[in-house]
This record gives C-alpha cells, structure tokens and sequence, in this order.
DNA sequence: TCTATTTAGTGCAATATCGTATTAATTGGA
DNA sequence: TCCAATTAATACGATATTGCACTAAATAGA
C-alpha cells in the first residue's frame, strides 16, 4: 500500500475544506464566522444545553476559544446561556428560535449555492463517497489521541 | 437527488479536516502551525519562487495573512524572500534546504503516525475515494468565485 | 509620451485563537 | 466528614487572521 497516497487523501480534503468554507463564510449574516455557524448547527444536529466543556471538546479547540465563541453568539442573541442545574461549576448553552432561523436560513441559501456550484460535476459520485467519509470522521473521532496536548481535552465527537 | 446531502458531504470533509489537522499539528516543531507546513508543501509539491500574491490566492486568504505567514518561516530560516526579477513590486518565496528538510521529516513522521491511526480502517476504501476527492478539488478550484469579496483574489489554485 | 488605473506588498487596528494561570465547584479517598 | 485532587469557566497576554488604507511599481489608453 501507498504510504504516499494516505497522505494526500488528507491533503485533497484541506483543500476542499478551504474551498468550501470560504463559499460558506460568504453566506453568513454580517458579524458571523464559520465558527459560529458550526455551533450552532451541531446545536440542532446534535442537541442543544451542551455544556462549554462539551462543546470545546466537540470541536477540538481550547475551552478558551469555545468561551469567546459563544459569547459572539451571545451577543447576536443566537444561544442562551444558563447555569448548569447539575454542576455548579458549569453552564449550558442553549440554542434561540432566532438562532434556529439563521441556521436554517444558511442552509437554505446555501443549497441551491452548491446546487448550482457542482452543475458540472457528477454530484452521484459525491454521494458515493458520503458513507466512506462518515466511516472515516467516525472512526476517526472514536480513535482521536487519549492524551490532551496542553489545554485541549480530547473526547468522543458526538 | 437529496440536497441536503450535499450539504451533509462538506460537512464531513470539515470535521475530518479539524481532525486531521489537530494529528498534523502536534507533529510540527515548535513554533511552527499549520499554515506554515501548508506553504512549504505548497512550495515543494507545485514549485518554489512563488510571489506573495500567488500564495495568497493559492490558499484563498488575504495577502496580509500570507505576509505574516511566510515572515514566521523567514524567521525560521524555512523560506528565503527575493525581489522578483520581473516586477519591481514583488517578491518571489523560495525554499532553503532547511525548509525542504523539516518538510520532508514531517511527512516522514506523520506517516506511520497515520498508518497507526488507521490501522483498524479499511483503507482501501480511502484510496477508492481519493480520485473524487481529486476530481472535485480540481473542478471547485476552477469554479471559485470570480469575483473577489473585499481583499481576497480569487485564482485558480495550482 | 503622459497620466489614470491597476496591482504587489505592508502598516495598522480590530477581532480570533491559543496557552497559562486563577477561581470556584465537585469528586474521591482517608 | 474533611481535605487533596480534579474539573468548568474565565481573565489575561501573545500570536494569528482579517479589513482598510497607503506607497510604489507596472500597465493601459489617449
């Protein structure tokens, strides 16, 4: 097996991760970043009253970041934020019904967006590979390094 | 056709990205992050002597972030800036044999790193899947958006 | 040729990300 | 029960990213 080939599978899908981030960046409200769409949809995809903790350890990132992501959302007054009812320490983060309406306002403009985008592409051999793609995210999240580096505290991808 | 599989497709790719990119980063030496290794393989894997410019539209990110970018591996000693012998307003990125060499023992440890990883998966399915992933970064890149948001300018990418 | 427009690069300020350290609440073991 | 260790969140400072504005060089058109 191609040691080689392994490594650019991984290249190819930073690549199209760039491409299509910058064309959704362009779909969001003024103020909002991909980060902050990304919370909000795994708000709905997953479920809402995620811890902070949670949510950082979803997305990899340092709890620090989560905080200063949030509290954008906060600010458009996209999600709640409550105490945590079984951990003092801890606080929820709760989706709005306006932060339910600009998600799915994005999706919605952004459907037609990839629709016509991938006119020219055969969109059959994008299906194709959908299940490899979640067999390997899922795989992926499962097996992701026990050990924190430093402040990230890596867990299960929900 | 399913319109929100489309949409689910990049999604996937986004979180194997976030994954991946967290695997590559802890492989990097110290100082360096992601970007930089992107631009030296950039550098390598298209071709050296890129200007400023180029890069930036390779990578889809403005030209002050590739500024900053390739001034880190300056310091680094990873790349060399010259003037561009044929435009007195740019400079053109070449890569040291310093450069070449961290590049290379990066791919060198991140392969086994990712062998490992995935040696519960079946990775005979990703190799089956890479000439999509191929396919469709070549035609995204070629349909990005004509027109330039703000700062960006928008080419193809090599 | 001469000048208006375009283009390459960077300075600067605003925001985003990240690492460290601190506080407060919880947990676990003696 | 009591206290040491762990955990959730954030303040703070350092670096990264971005948008805007500016300079200098190149280009295009009269």
């Amino acid at each position: 097996m191609n040691p080689m080939a392994l490594f650019q599978v991984f290249n190819e899908i930073g690549i199209i991760e760039q491409l299509s981030r910058t064309i959704m960046e362009a779909r969001l409200p003024k103020g909002l970043i991909a980060p902050h769409f990304s919370v909000l949809n795994h708000l709905i995809r997953v479920s809402d009253g995620r811890t902070l903790v949670e949510l950082a350890r979803s997305f990899q990132v340092p709890k620090t970041t989560m905080t200063h992501t949030v509290s954008g959302l906060v600010k458009h007054e996209l999600v709640m934020v409550r105490p945590n009812p079984n951990d003092g320490r801890s606080k929820c983060v709760w989706i709005t019904e306006e932060g339910r309406r600009v998600r799915n306002q994005v999706i919605a403009d952004l459907t037609p967006e990839f629709q016509e985008l991938l006119g020219g592409f055969d969109v059959e051999r994008l299906f194709a590979i959908l299940p490899v793609l979640t067999d390997l995210r899922i795989f992926l999240d499962e097996h992701r390094n026990a050990e924190a580096p430093r402040d990230r505290e890596f867990r299960k991808q929900a």
